[in-house]
RNA sequence: GGCCCGUUGGUCAAGGGGUUAAGACACCUCCCUUUCACGGAGGUAACAGGGGUUCGAAUCCCCUACGGGUCACCA
C-alpha cells in the first residue's frame, strides 16, 4: 500500500540541537524532499521536568541555519496540529481510556519505591527487570483502598503473553521481539501525561506519518509501539532505524563526550559553514552511489535513498569535517569569509569593535591570504596572530636559521632596498627579492627563509610577498634594523 | 545478565556468491613553484578468528571474540 510520504523529526526540547538529532532531522528532511513528501517537526515535550528554556527555539533556529526547512510545525502550523505534545494531552487521554475500556490497559497504583524494590530483587536473582503485573487485575475494593490511601495511579498497557512481534526495518531487515520479554509498561504517567511510547504512536498515526526514520536506540521501543498500534487497530508506519553516531573511540556520542563538539550552534560559533555541515552530516551513516563526497543540498535531495543507510555505526571523523569545511571555505566568497573572521579577531582582542574601511580592506586581504588554510573561521586568529603582535617570536628552529652565516648579508641587502621601496606592494617586494638575489648570490631557500623567519618568526607561511606587504613597510624595516643590530 | 545490532586499509567508507576489493582523509613520491602553500599525477595499505554450504565466500549459515544499543511513570 502506498500512502503519501510524510515523515517527522520529533525532538524533545531537553537541550540544544545536537549533532545526532541534526542528523535524524536531516535524513528525514532529505527523504521527504526526495519523494516530494511532507516534513513535519513535532515537539515531544511530555517530560516537563527535563524541558529546558530555549531548547525548542534552539532546535528550530539551528535547523534553519543548516538549511533544513519544514512543512508543518509549531511555528508554521499545519492541518494536523497542534504540533506540541503538551497541547495534545486530551488526545492521549482519550485513547488511554479507550484502551482501558477494552481491557488493554489498567490502573497501576504501585509507588516508585515499590517498583524500585521489585527491580532490585529481580536483578539480584539474575532476571531481566520488568514489571511483575501485580496490579493487573485489581478488584474494585482494592482500587478504592489505594485511592483512599491517597495513591495516584498511572495507566499501564497490558502486554499479551506468548506473542511475537516482527517488523521489517528498512535498514536492519526483519527484527523480532518476544512479548514475554516485555513487562506491562506505563502509557500515562501519574501526572496524567502520556509517556513517549504511547504519545508517539497516537501522534504518528493521527499525523499520518508514513515512515519513521530514527536512531537505532529506538529499536527496542518499537515492539511496545507495535503493541499499541495493534491494540488500537492501526497500521504502523514503515520503520528505518539509523545507526548511531560514535566517536573516534567507537562509543555512542554522548552529550558529555568532550572529544567531539556536540552542538550545532558551537560549529556556527567556530565559523563552520552550514553547507559544509549539511554535507558532512548527510554522510554520517549514509552514502550515495559513486565516488563524489561533495554535495550541495539539492544534489543530496536528488541522491538520497533510504536503502543506502548504513548498518554499522557512523564514526564522527573530525579530521574529515575539517577537510570538508576547508573545502567549502576555500570556495566561499571572500566578503563572506571576512565577515565570519572579523568577530573572531575582535573576540581575541586583535581588532577593535569599530574600524575604518582601510582597516577592513587590510583585514580582507589578510583573510584572502589565509583563506585556503582555514578549517573554520576561528582559525584566522592563530593563523594571523603574528600580524597583530609588535614583533615576531623566534623559536629554537628559527634562531638556528637566523644564526647561519649568510643571513646578515641577505637581510642587510634586503633592508637597504626595502627602505627605499615605494610603493611596498607584493609586486615591488618580489622585485626587491630578485635584486637581493643578484646582489648577494643567494637564492631559493637561502634567500627566502632568512627573510621569512626574520619577519614572521615562522618556518612556514603563506606567500612571502603578500605577507610582507600586509606586514607593512615600516614594520619590516624597523624589525630588520633591530634584528641586524643584534645579530649582524 | 536477557534481548537486539554491528565488525572491510592508519582513519572514514563502497561492494552483499565469480571484482585487478571503489572512493575520501592522512601518509609517501613526482610535477608545478627562486621560499611557503594551493593544484595536478602516481604509490603504500583492508574483508576480526574458526568451522560449514558451494565448482567458487568479503558476500549465505553456525560458533567464538570484540564493540555497541536497550532493558524507566526519559525521549
Amino acid at each position: 500500500m502506498t500512502r503519501p510520504i510524510r515523515v517527522r523529526y520529533a525532538p524533545s526540547p531537553t537541550g540544544h540541537l545536537h549533532i545526532g538529532n541534526a542528523r535524524t532531522a536531516l535524513f528525514n528532511y532529505l527523504f521527504a524532499r526526495h519523494h516530494n513528501g511532507k516534513f513535519i517537526i513535532r515537539i515531544e515535550d511530555t517530560d516537563i521536568k527535563r524541558n529546558v528554556a530555549g531548547g525548542e527555539e534552539n532546535q528550530l533556529t539551528y535547523l534553519k541555519w543548516l538549511g533544513v526547512d519544514w512543512d508543518e510545525s509549531i511555528d508554521v502550523g499545519g492541518p494536523f496540529g497542534p504540533y506540541r505534545q503538551t497541547e495534545r494531552l486530551d488526545l492521549y487521554r482519550k485513547y488511554a481510556e479507550q484502551l482501558m475500556a477494552a481491557g488493554r490497559a489498567y490502573y497501576c497504583y504501585c509507588t516508585e519505591e515499590e517498583l524500585e524494590k521489585e527491580r532490585e530483587e529481580q536483578t539480584e536473582r539474575g532476571e531481566t527487570p520488568r514489571y511483575s503485573g501485580k496490579h493487573r487485575s485489581l478488584t474494585d475494593e482494592q482500587r478504592a483502598a489505594y485511592e483512599a490511601e491517597g495513591r495516584v495511579p498511572s495507566i499501564r498497557f497490558r502486554v499479551e503473553e506468548g506473542k511475537s512481534y516482527t517488523f521489517n526495518d528498512q535498514v536492519k531487515g526483519d527484527i523480532t521481539f518476544e512479548s514475554d520479554g516485555i513487562g506491562d509498561f506505563v502509557i500515562v504517567k501519574k501526572d496524567g501525561i502520556a509517556t513517549y511510547n504511547f504519545a508517539v504512536v497516537i501522534d504518528d498515526y493521527l499525523m499520518e506519518i508514513s515512515h519513521v526514520l530514527r536512531g537505532e536506540d529506538h529499536i527496542s521501543n518499537t515492539p511496545r509501539q507495535l503493541m499499541i498500534y495493534e491494540a488500537l487497530g492501526w497500521e504502523p508506519p514503515q520503520f528505518a532505524h539509523m545507526t548511531l553516531i560514535v566517536n573516534e573511540q567507537r562509543k555512542k556520542l554522548s552529550k558529555r563526550d568532550e572529544s567531539i563538539i556536540q552542538f550545532i550552534e558551537q560549529y556556527d560559533q567556530l565559523g563552520y559553514l552550514p553547507e559544509a555541515m549539511f554535507n558532512f552530516i548527510a554522510l554520517l551513516g549514509w552514502s550515495p552511489e559513486g565516488e563524489n563526497e561533495i554535495f550541495s543540498r539539492e544534489q543530496l535531495i536528488a541522491a538520497f535513498d533510504a536503502d543506502r543507510l548504513s548498518k554499522s555505526p557512523a564514526a564522527f571523523d573530525t579530521n574529515k569535517l575539517s577537510w570538508m569545511n576547508n573545502h567549502y571555505l576555500k570556495k566561499a566568497d571572500l566578503e563572506r569569509v571576512t565577515s565570519l573572521a572579523i568577530p573572531h579577531l575582535q573576540k581575541a582582542g586583535l581588532l577593535p569593535e569599530t574600524f575604518d574601511s582601510a582597516k577592513r580592506e587590510w583585514v580582507q586581504a589578510l583573510v584572502a591570504l589565509y583563506q585556503e588554510q582555514m578549517n573554520c573561521a576561528s582559525d584566522i586568529v592563530p593563523l594571523t596572530g603574528m600580524f597583530f603582535r609588535d614583533e615576531p617570536e623566534y623559536d629554537e628552529e628559527g634562531r638556528a636559521l637566523l644564526g647561519e652565516a649568510h643571513v646578515p648579508e641577505v637581510l642587510r641587502s634586503f633592508l637597504g632596498l626595502a627602505e627605499q621601496s615605494e610603493p611596498f606592494t607584493p609586486e615591488a617586494i618580489q622585485a626587491l627579492l630578485k635584486s637581493v638575489q643578484k646582489e648577494t648570490g643567494h637564492k631559493g631557500k637561502q634567500l627566502f627563509m632568512p627573510v621569512r623567519v626574520a619577519l614572521t618568526g615562522q618556518m612556514h607561511g603563506r606567500d612571502l610577498n603578500q605577507t610582507l606587504a600586509l606586514l607593512g613597510q615600516s614594520r619590516v624595516v624597523g624589525q630588520l634594523r633591530k634584528l641586524l643590530s643584534q645579530i649582524g
